[in-house]
DNA sequence: TCAATAACCTAGTAATTCTGTCAACTATAC
DNA sequence: GTATAGTTGACAGAATTACTAGGTTATTGA
């Protein structure tokens, strides 16, 4: 369970989608300029999401991806999982045959924290993480075209959250 | 709150030195052969926990590091912070003049699941995991020339989990 | 059937992580 | 003192990972 921009990237991108695709796909293109994040890149991530079936996708004109799951089925280790592939830092590779007391000290120093970091995230879905930006954005999931284009306010208190 | 191999090689090595250190110093170069991390890398490791307080280092013959606190008193979100520089997957970097609708979007996206990482590692202490660790490998913190060279069996059970 | 849109694919470049090596510097033991 | 076991720091290079660029294929609408 390995944790960075990668797995952050597509966490956001997923996000973005859910709050969007209830008016049809959201094309990857309109995600990448609403979250700063290279077309190419995003292309990349949704090809490993749309392999183990987090997302459906659609071609052409009007086409894109949709979240292809219940958003409360969806946890964000699945996504972090999909595209971050796992990390291993055991020497072992976690093999059934680990053993000498070198290899399993390692095995074992490490499977503790592993484990929980991994049940914390497998404890968080999508649907948790979407409902509460729904809130806090106070925005609507309506299609981009009729989005109003007025810049907002963001409340602070975020900086030292965001500082982590 | 980025992790990686290299936020993990910390913990493992402070979990290794926390599990020793009451017969004094611990030395990296027998952390490195433990642990299997090549001693280069702890060097640069622990040059940053060294310069934040986490660890004393003791030069000389029967040098090496302890921990410098209370080992229920360092969070893992201490440790990794120290090695693994922090992430940044907003673009605006978090500042306060963070506005305009793109940027506050992406922001507010991940500020939330950011936070909860955080608190969570930040909850978690080294003395939490080297009492775990202690009941699971049946081991006293005894120095390294007494110990026990014979290999030991490791209890199955962890492959599902190290797998994560 | 042509043009536009968007997914899909492959290869390359940049950044990061990790290892190896060398040269100080320091406390202890003899 | 001198030798030795150890830390500290710097740097270069290999290996892995993150990211970018460009092209190809499928689908829609005119």
């Amino acid at each position: 369970m390995r944790l960075t921009t990668k797995g952050r990237f597509a966490v956001t991108a997923m996000m973005d989608i859910a709050l969007r695709d209830a008016a049809g796909p959201v094309s990857l293109a309109s995600v990448s300029e609403r979250q700063k994040i290279s077309l190419s890149y995003l292309e990349q991530l949704f090809g490993k999401l749309r392999r183990v079936n987090l997302v459906d996708s659609m071609r052409g004109p009007g086409g894109g991806y949709s979240i292809a799951q219940p958003l409360n089925q969806v946890t964000i280790a699945d996504i972090v999982h999909a595209v971050d592939e796992r990390l291993d830092a055991t020497q072992c590779s976690g093999r059934e045959d680990c053993q000498g007391e070198h290899r399993c000290m390692t095995h074992e120093l490490w499977t503790t924290l592993n484990a929980k970091m991994f049940e914390y995230l497998a404890s968080v879905t999508l649907g948790e993480l979407v409902e509460q930006q729904r809130q806090k954005l106070a925005v609507q999931p309506v299609p981009v075209a009729i989005r109003d284009k007025r810049p907002r306010r963001r409340n602070s208190r975020e900086k030292a959250v965001a500082a982590a």
